[in-house]
DNA sequence: ACCGAGTTTTGAACAGGTTCAAACCTTTGG
DNA sequence: CCAAAGGTTTGAACCTGTTCAAAACTCGGT
């Protein structure tokens, strides 16, 4: 899902015209915040624009930020569906990769503005949100899963320790990026692009290096390290 | 100073009575802070028991977070204190810079408890809490400096334009440990001191790789990479 | 002692996110 | 069709960060 991080899925049972409210308070939440930024947008002006109550509004949804989790969420999917065609196409390691982060920045575009409230959120450590949470778990794993596929259908070949480990490593890269992201003021994110097009082919040589013998042992290091940091 | 961040030094010229105001704020703040939290704790609360007003408590301060500026740069006296003497103790690359990065999970051990609490607020890039903010600028000079005295203090021998480049390499390397220790729930943050005492060794080494022909061009990429987003 | 120019202090008022008890509506079982 | 249960809606009230105009204080110069 290559996001900061989802919700689990919704355990309640809602009706259509339930729904149907909810996403409207969504959509105009997100049409205000679009046009007015998200500071200078009041629950009471989303409340108001949507046609309902501001108490309502906090049935749905109990805060501001979370307003823009369900934002989040619908760009995952966007994501998602977005790499798997790039996934389909490219055949290179390198190509792969950088398609992959390079399409989660498209997609992440418009919505660069806010992201840093929702990164906030994510930020503390105990929060849901946070991409480390347990309840982050799924999206995690499905983020995981997908750079896996990034390193299965690449013939790249690399040290066989490092293989194993690279799906989670190119996930923690990906977190590095989205980091780099939030932080990126540069028209459009160009440094983000810059960064991505430039690390990408950094990374791909460096791991093939890993099978040098004189770097072999550092790797193997390196690997005796992230096993000892799981908890 | 190697902290999270900092305020430039204060300008202006301050009456003795006022700064112990000031001091008393600060004390009364943090005194709270760590009692209840950060978010638990209101203005009004910090001003009360402070003896003042609440506006006299903006007077000084001119948010709540710059309540926490002035904490920081508390602690990042003490780091700087018992680094220096760290650094005039080792002369070995990897004890210098694993000395600083322990001293600093050391004296920030005792806030780590609430350290997340308020991480969230650092962490929104627009915050003057965020490291990479304009007022953060003096505290990360600071720091970069002292990473800065860190590599000339010892006589490890690498790619030049590398060497060049290490002292801020290794600020950001320590702000990744600092994310790593927020997120660390160990017991005494066991596992960051894991992480320290494991990758400066690797960190060594693999700079000491950079003179090496086959991975001189890798080094030359990767500084090109760091200048090219140099804002 | 008095004046004027800062500096410091005050608290009422404001803004906007959030809560909550009550009212309203829909569905289900009998 | 009725009533109970549960889901949905309401808006006044609350809380807390922040502002601001006015008052109080300090101090060098006369």
């Amino acid at each position: 899902m290559i996001t900061l991080t989802t919700v689990p899925p919704e355990p309640v049972t809602r009706s259509p015209k339930a729904e149907q409210t909810r996403q409207n308070i969504v959509d105009t939440a997100m049409r205000l915040f679009r046009a007015g930024g998200y500071d200078r947008t009041t629950m009471r002006a989303i409340a108001d624009e949507a046609g309902v109550s501001i108490g309502n509004a906090y049935y749905y949804f109990s805060s501001k930020e979370h307003l823009i989790q369900a934002f989040y969420d619908r760009m995952a999917r966007d994501v998602a569906t977005e790499a798997e065609s790039v996934l389909d196409r490219e055949t290179e390691f390198a190509e792969r990769l950088s398609g992959v982060l390079q399409t989660w920045v498209t997609v992440a575009e418009p919505y660069h503005e806010f992201a840093g409230k929702f990164f906030k959120n994510a930020a503390e450590p105990q929060s849901p949100l946070s991409p480390f949470s347990p309840e982050s778990q799924q999206a995690r794993d499905d983020a995981i899963q997908m750079f896996r596929k990034v390193m299965d259908g690449s013939s790249i070949k690399l040290n066989p320790g490092l293989r194993a480990a690279m799906p989670e490593l190119l996930w923690l890269l990906h977190m590095g990026v989205v980091l780099f992201w939030v932080y990126d003021d540069s028209e459009d994110q160009r440094r983000t692009r810059t960064l991505i097009d430039k690390a990408v082919p950094l990374v791909d040589r460096t791991a093939r290096l890993t099978r040098l013998p004189l770097v072999r042992g550092l790797v193997d290091d390196m690997l005796d390290l992230i096993n000892s940091l799981k908890r």
